[in-house]
DNA sequence: TTGTAAGCGTTATCAC
DNA sequence: GTGATAACGCTTACAA
């Protein structure tokens, strides 16, 4: 294994030197410059993590998470909690990482939070994006700082920023399709559901893939309505019931998103014993036991612990090893049936 | 952040010491030990992973790696490739790795190779367990030798391990139920066809899962010859192909282990445009292809990928850090369609 | 029984 | 421009 050590001595300068070339750090002249890089290339240094690690405690970094924070956000619950378990574990090298949790989405509310990151003076940020100009313009002064940005959740490119992670919107839709046609053997009528209706940033995109997929694939399997969602939120659940019981030839349910996990009881009822198959995304604990009771047929899931852990991993990375992540890391569309938990 | 020196210094002790009561070894006066100990707890000493990675280099570990290797080895090979990735990973941590390729089962040529394994002196094994008393024998003989084994890909309780990363054979084969569940309606017969039969290590543990889930969850979903798999290799699928002609009310077919890809030609042709529904395990190259072309309806993959870097890994975290794994690590049971790859 | 010191590889801070 | 040195946290061989 090639050390800084090594290169040092048969380029006969000292550590500090290579560590300059390494580092592009001024001061070096140019021949001794070239000299040492031809080394590097040559004996095919490679850096040593641990030895990286251990010098960066001292620079003792900082980075602020900012993600949405309430009870209607269950699945951004899933992905902070893997956030604070990750920052747990940097901190045994000089990490520390700041939460800020949004409550509200009012102008005023936001622009004090974004001050408050831009005070504590973060070394990276990884942050759920908002499509607000408060945000983009809070993004673009860090940005022109210096200071990398991660996204993670929604696949924004209003802003500039190191990566995203997080789940392929039109990928995970003909995931479902592909599903849906699996349980209904690949005909016959399918009705789509939603609690947030096409406002929301997750659902054209997966209802583009959704029917996509099946006009490509499945041409005997139709939607419903010719797509129209039935939509449902706080306990009103009359759309999804009457499309249930208006269209007795529907063999499948796909929920594009969940708000109230009481509409699976809901279809139940209303699909009185026959054999509807319902499909739906994410594995929140409520989902997990209508999974079990079999109100659930499939859900695709869309790894909250990766999104809410490697946003922080890749900060780290990139400010101790230099490493720069792929500019998108999207989760796996995994799916779920009762016997998988 | 706690160090040993924090804990030396408060303990009026040296750093040598400490570390002496941290690797409980000998030669610590019983009273200096307790105070040590005292400290370690109550200021919540965590070693510090970079220091060690560090230090350990100095031991310049040495790890073997035995697997199964030749043309009918398909799923071995993936594991194969992802051991070699993860060796090339841990050379930067001083560790190299021998890999024993096992291409054929005779006695002697075992007894040769399990000879030259245990002359290369290794510091720890990554074995797939072989049911054989030469293996036994000689696991047992590094086990005496305080060399630590992990298993991978078979789950056998024979010899002592430090544990298994692969595969519950069992939980596959009633997710496997599940799937078939899914694409039937929970009703009709379903066929079971299997390369390697009730011998095979893995079929037993399978169909197990699956007999037993469709039993107690379907009820109205049958097995096709009272649950006799119909046997094929070598390009022989007659037995496959008479079980789907003979059963026209067959809607699924479990494929409980792959031999042979060309099985499935066999079984769309044997079909003639009826619905069947294809359910296999894994998901080598061919059968991606397979599940392109329809061929295939789904597949239960067992991450191939984790079950040869982790038992290295487990191997390194044992010996560097001392860290214990959980006695048994089971793959993820993924379930993939046309659209998920 | 305990302490000391060198070293694992990298980086930062001086001094020259 | 460049070199020397001291960390970062841990282990180990050797000295006391």
């Amino acid at each position: 294994m090639v050390t800084i050590k090594d290169i040092a001595k048969r380029a006969g300068v000292s550590r500090g030197t290579v560590d300059r070339v390494l580092n592009n750090r001024p001061g070096v002249n140019p021949e001794t410059e070239a000299r040492v890089r031809a080394l590097i290339e040559e004996m095919g240094y490679r850096p040593n993590m641990a030895g990286q690690m251990l010098a960066v405690k001292k620079r003792r970094l900082h980075l602020a998470f900012l993600i949405f924070h309430g009870p209607e956000f269950v699945f951004h619950l899933d992905i902070l909690h893997a956030a604070r378990d990750k920052a747990a574990e940097l901190r045994e090298f000089g990490v520390t990482v700041d939460f800020f949790l949004i409550r509200q989405l009012d102008t005023p509310y936001l622009e004090q939070i974004f001050h408050d990151v831009e005070e504590s003076h973060p070394d990276g940020i990884a942050a759920l994006p908002l499509r607000t100009t408060s945000f983009m313009s809070f993004i673009q002064r860090m940005h022109a700082k210096g200071v990398p940005t991660v996204f993670f959740n929604l696949d924004e490119d209003f802003a500039p920023h190191l990566a995203y992670v997080g789940c392929d919107y039109v990928h995970s839709g003909r995931v479902a399709a592909g599903l849906t046609a699996l349980c209904t053997g690949s005909q016959g009528q399918v009705g789509i559901a939603a609690a947030d209706g096409p406002n929301s940033p997750s659902f054209a995109g997966r209802m583009g893939g959704f029917s996509q997929e099946l006009t490509a694939t499945y041409p005997s399997l139709t939607m419903v309505d010719g797509g129209m969602p039935a939509l449902f939120r706080d306990g009103d659940f009359t759309e999804v019931v009457n499309m249930v019981e208006h269209n007795p030839d529907m063999k499948a349910l796909y929920i594009v998103n969940m708000g109230d996990y009481g509409v699976c009881q809901e279809i139940h009822r209303a699909a009185r014993g026959r054999n509807l198959s319902v499909i739906t995304h994410d594995l929140a604990p409520a989902q997990q036991e209508l999974l079990k009771n079999g109100l659930i047929s499939a859900t695709i899931v869309q790894q909250p612990d990766i999104q809410g852990s490697m946003p922080l991993q890749m900060l780290y990375d990139y400010l101790a090893f230099g490493t720069v992540p792929k500019p998108k890391l999207f989760t796996d569309l995994h799916i779920y049936i009762r016997q998988s938990v």
